[in-house]
DNA sequence: ATATTACATTTTGTCGATATTTTATATTAT
DNA sequence: ATAATATAAAATATCGACAAAATGTAATAT
């Protein structure tokens, strides 16, 4: 498995340069949450934060700005980017279309190593969603490496990469709404038909399940996000 | 037609900052092959080159990073991206297969305004094609215009935005391979082709000619790009 | 000759300071 | 009171300088 981007921030490769490091520190603060949409990014206030220089963070922020993560406009400054329904559609519909093609091309190519990569990450992933205390920290990371394992034989570098600026995107909108737990779904079962399909080769059912998997989670998050008049 | 990324350089939206000055600048002259892919990217040289300081070409280039121009590694500095048949391959089978989704989008919903933007750009192209005297500047702004008027009714912010990147990076491919002119080739006719379709509302024609004629593109690139034993 | 080490040079990454622009506040006029 | 203008405050974008790291070169050892 070929690093991804040249901004790869996952383990064996620590961040080197600041510039680096706070990218990291940013794109996850914002994918948590912790900024609002639309909210602006002082500079002065991200170096308190952070401390470091102007610098790197602005570099930062410019790459942000390449994934939708970040706005800037004129000389105004660096924003979080606004979250809509639209966009949330968006997103999830661009997901299905390419989540649904590299499962697809995995599948044809997919040999044992990748079987075992499925199996693998399927299997850490499982081991939090059937624990009785559930650790969101490490489930948000074993969920990505699961569905970045089922789609890891495939190829193509732009659609991996492509994929996972929507998944991190999608990942957002969760975090933003604070995922309903009263709205009844198993999601370790829809995560267990996929494997199961996968590991039959059955690509249609395999990308259908995807498909719902993804769907769902997309309807809770629209959900929580419509009620803007709450009052 | 809503602007589509925040680093929008087309007209009307002047470069504010010394950053997207830079930033312009410097995909362009990737774009059209001035700079070798894999070539080191010093900033002192830039300096010179551009008539600036290092902090907007830094924050440019931490931009281009992120669709796939540039690259960093720690602290080695930045690296014009290396170029490869696989990568080109790639780069067309994504963009034949984001192009044509994004097509049957924009015929679903586009409207007489759609077809009129359709009709006037692949009037502008024309009067370029079919000329004696070429003019390739032109041609490259009006045939991007043509391809971006197609799609300019799909709804989707995304696909846009994906579809935009791999233009470009289809574009870079081209000007490096200095396209062949022995390859007969009507290209005027090919785009007129799509453009009846589009008017005739017949998707699947209009993505069969679509398809046809990047792939087109791709080969004579492909051609020009594999025979690296010259001597 | 090849490999290793030590040194000098270049280049990169980062910070603090500054000029410019935007935003907020107060003042005056309609 | 609302609108328009002038002024003050804050924030942004940019530069020049410096420390750290990488690269290239020369000297020494195997």
């Amino acid at each position: 498995m070929p690093p991804l981007s040249d901004t790869d921030q996952t383990l064996g490769n620590p961040p080197k340069t600041l510039t680096d490091q706070a990218y990291g520190k940013l794109r996850d603060d914002i994918i948590r949450g912790e900024f609002q949409p639309g909210s602006k990014l002082r500079i002065e206030l991200l170096k308190q934060r952070y401390g470091m220089g102007a610098t790197p963070l602005r570099e930062a922020l410019s790459r942000l700005t390449q994934n939708g993560f970040v706005t800037t406009e004129g000389q105004r400054g660096f924003r979080v980017s606004v979250t809509s329904l639209d966009d949330l559609e968006d997103i999830t519909d661009m997901r299905v279309v390419l989540e649904t093609l590299a499962l697809k091309k995995s599948f044809e190519v997919g040999d044992d190593e990748w079987e075992a990569r499925v199996i693998a990450s399927f299997h850490q992933l499982s081991k939090i969603e059937t624990a009785t205390e559930p650790d969101l920290e490490r489930w948000e990371e074993r969920n990505r490496a699961y569905h970045l394992a089922l789609i890891s034989a495939c190829h193509s570098k732009w659609l991996r990469r492509f994929y996972e600026t929507l998944y991190d995107q999608h990942k957002r909108y969760r975090n933003l709404a604070r995922i309903d737990r009263s709205v009844p779904r198993d999601v370790h079962a829809e995560h267990s038909a996929i494997c199961d399909a996968a590991l039959e080769r059955n690509i249609t059912k395999a990308c259908q399940e995807n498909e719902n998997h993804i769907r769902r989670t997309a309807e809770v998050v629209a959900k929580m996000l419509k009620p803007k008049k709450i009052s």
